[in-house]
DNA sequence: ATCGTGACGAACG
DNA sequence: CCGTTCGCCACGA
């Protein structure tokens, strides 16, 4: 079953990004092939969260460029996906931004 | 095919 | 440093 979605590719690199790292939508973009395409991969995410591949989906370790959450839409998703990072051992700074040279992904 | 929209990002002022 | 603007791409109506 192969998924040419745009979609589907985003939920394929993100599935294989490894506990207690992170990365952001632009290199997603990139590794996906179109570096200007972050936010189509924003808009893949958020099909996510409505259906039952959030539960398979690591989407909590995808922030933006600035290595923070996106505090748009939900503040709850916002507040949970800080919550799981940090259960998986990322640590937020004093302006909740992730150091990408520790946790960044890929390395 | 066109329009509006969105978990983005880089450039400006 | 901060807020705003523009450009990007993919998707659904």
């Amino acid at each position: 079953m192969k998924e040419h979605s745009f979609y589907d590719q985003v939920y394929s690199i993100v599935k294989q990004i490894p506990k207690g790292k992170v990365t952001n939508y632009g290199t997603i973009a990139l590794i996906l092939g179109s570096p200007r395409a972050a936010r189509a991969v924003g808009y893949a995410l958020n099909a996510i969260k409505k259906g039952d591949l959030k539960n398979e989906i690591p989407w909590q370790r995808v922030v933006n460029a600035k290595g923070q959450i996106t505090f748009k839409g939900d503040l709850f998703r916002a507040n949970l996906q800080k919550s799981l990072l940090i259960k998986e051992g990322i640590i937020f700074d004093s302006t909740d931004t992730i150091d990408f040279q520790k946790y960044g992904w890929p390395s």
